[in-house]
DNA sequence: TTGTAGGCGTTATCAT
DNA sequence: ATGATAACGCCTACAA
């Protein structure tokens, strides 16, 4: 049961009771050097005892950092994905005494810039996360720099060197999940691209294209439509594609929220999967595991990768050297139960 | 082209321009009384002029308004409801110069009371919405009341008069959701509890008796199991339903996540929904239109009641008087295509 | 109706 | 290695 308000004590009462001043307090608070050991032994004690928290308001109006990073996405209808973004990126931010910032965008949009401008200022934020495709709309990513905004690009399309970014290594993904089908015995394997504005739409594809030669299976543009990463595009383009006269035995969905519109299609015609259509898709979120059947998919790692983002980010707002394209992270194909030979099963295949 | 850095305005920079003192901006500002018409207009002016923007730290260091409204929250796997919360309170924080800052807990967790305080006081929030089951945990409510910062309970399970909550009915609304199951011509009908700490449960447990009841039906304990609104658990739950001797012919589920559960279980089986068992949820939430067969269920308007949450708590942050206990919002129940009536259709039933 | 002075809790500058 | 003192930009008294 403690008190109601002891007055919550600031840089003078700790100074006081470590019998220093108010400036090395602040040292002592920010990890500066020349401090005495055993000088900082007292202050930090005195801090202790106080129950001492820097007042961030003050912090910032005095030294220009407000610890407040932002999040910039696209508030989408299909969440799965953004569920991951948000648990790594809040995670690396409080692991380091940030705060996190949220500025939904509706795309396309007219006033993005606008908006971002007004949320980057207003809300005075150091630096800002921006989850694919936010990291390809050059409206954004010119006033961030024209704002002299640090940004950490998830997952962009063409990765700019002197920013940093995060990515995985899906285009080889797809390629073994198209090949793990290919395997499998399937032929005639359709193909769901995503968004076009999402850099990883193009490299899933050129996966899938590559597996194909790879087996020397030919390519056709009739097996291919555009999605836009969405359950509804889903629905739609395997819709087409069913309505194909040589309809595909498998289809590759750029993405789970649309493989699982590639189930829903199938089942209102009465199709099984995997029994009359194999179906994959790429993300391995929440609601993968969910469907009937489960999904055979591809995991991303993308708290993890959303964490690095975060982690870096504020790295360089802290005036670290920042290394950021090491190595692409790497994705696993998971084989759940959306797939099968395509009948009839004919072991001479290979 | 904008230039670079034109050294952001200060309210000194207006007042000059305006030719007053910076308490008259300041007053301006801030919408108080006592400015004369033409001198508002002349403020007003200057502050476009100059594109002034009052800093949100110096404000906040002096006003003891940091303008920032925290949403403490159960991060579940489950993030389907969570979503809409998010959509709704951002939404309302947005339109009154608010920004969120989020609290991901996981329960149960025996140190919430350390990071809730943690977030309040560091986060310096000046008042917290609580979405169930949070209201409800006495742990956080306590200590949020010690520290003096006002909450806003959404769906809380005994709504306190002195704090801000809303909800819906979803009593009547899981009532009614049995009843169209009755009146179908289900006469075993299970029933999956939410989780025991969501005042919600209670609330839906007693909307299914009473429509058995209104309906002359008897209860049976043993069709009942216990949930905790997550996948997993509702597809324990309709293991055990459905290997009764007895088996109920349709399942109430007490969410949408919970009855993706029955519908996962009943597919394993080679179950067919609706033909052989009918199936609904609770909350219309993304996931219920995307399963198969689409989920009849109750939409609750969760964004709106977000939505609602911050904005009350944030009138009531502004010293307006507030009035929580309307009335609760209304839910409406979507019949898709998990239920049909029982085989054989006895249509002497009623 | 308007203005002046003081303080909010830090960090930064420049001594010592 | 440490310390006085001046910003930082605004708001709340209290005057006028």
């Amino acid at each position: 049961m403690a008190e109601a308000g002891p007055k919550k004590a600031t840089i003078f009462d700790v100074a006081e009771q470590a019998g220093v001043s108010i400036k090395t307090v602040s040292r002592v608070v920010n990890d500066e050097s020349n401090v005495r050991d055993a000088t900082r032994e007292k202050v930090l004690s005195a801090i202790r005892e106080l129950r001492y928290k820097p007042n961030a308001a003050a912090r910032e109006l005095s030294g220009k950092r407000s610890r407040l990073v932002g999040l910039v996405y696209e508030n989408a209808q299909e969440f799965n994905y953004l569920k991951d973004v948000l648990d790594g990126t809040l995670e690396a931010c409080e692991a380091r005494g940030y705060s996190l910032l949220l500025c939904p965008l509706t795309l396309p949009n007219p006033d993005i810039t606008e908006r971002v401008r007004e949320f980057a200022t207003q809300a005075r934020v150091e630096g800002i996360v921006l989850p694919a495709p936010l990291g390809d709309v050059a409206a954004v990513t010119a006033l961030l720099h024209q704002l002299r905004i640090p940004l950490a690009a998830i997952a962009p399309k063409d990765p700019r060197p002197e920013e940093i970014n995060v990515s995985c290594n899906d285009g080889e993904a797809t390629c073994s999940l198209t090949e793990y089908l290919i395997e499998q015995g399937h032929q005639a394997i359709g193909f769901i691209e995503g968004h076009p504005d999402h850099g990883a739409s193009a490299a899933r594809f050129s996966g899938y294209r590559r597996a194909l030669e790879r087996h020397g299976l030919a390519f056709s543009a009739l097996l291919v439509r555009q999605g836009y990463f969405d359950f509804d595009s889903g629905k739609t383009a395997a819709s087409e594609l069913l309505d194909l006269p040589k309809p595909p035995s498998a289809i590759v969905a750029s993405n789970d929220d649309m493989a699982a519109g590639v189930l829903f299609e199938a089942r209102e015609r009465g199709l099984s999967v995997p029994g009359d259509l194999s179906v994959v898709g790429f993300d391995d979120t929440q609601i993968a595991s969910r469907m009937w059947p489960p999904l055979t998919t591809v995991r991303q790692p993308i708290v993890r990768m959303a964490q690095t983002a975060a982690k870096l980010l504020i790295d360089k707002l802290n005036g670290e050297a920042v290394h950021s394209s090491d190595q692409p992270f790497e994705c696993e194909v998971v084989i759940r139960k959306s797939t099968a030979p395509p009948v009839p099963v004919t072991p001479l295949d290979h």
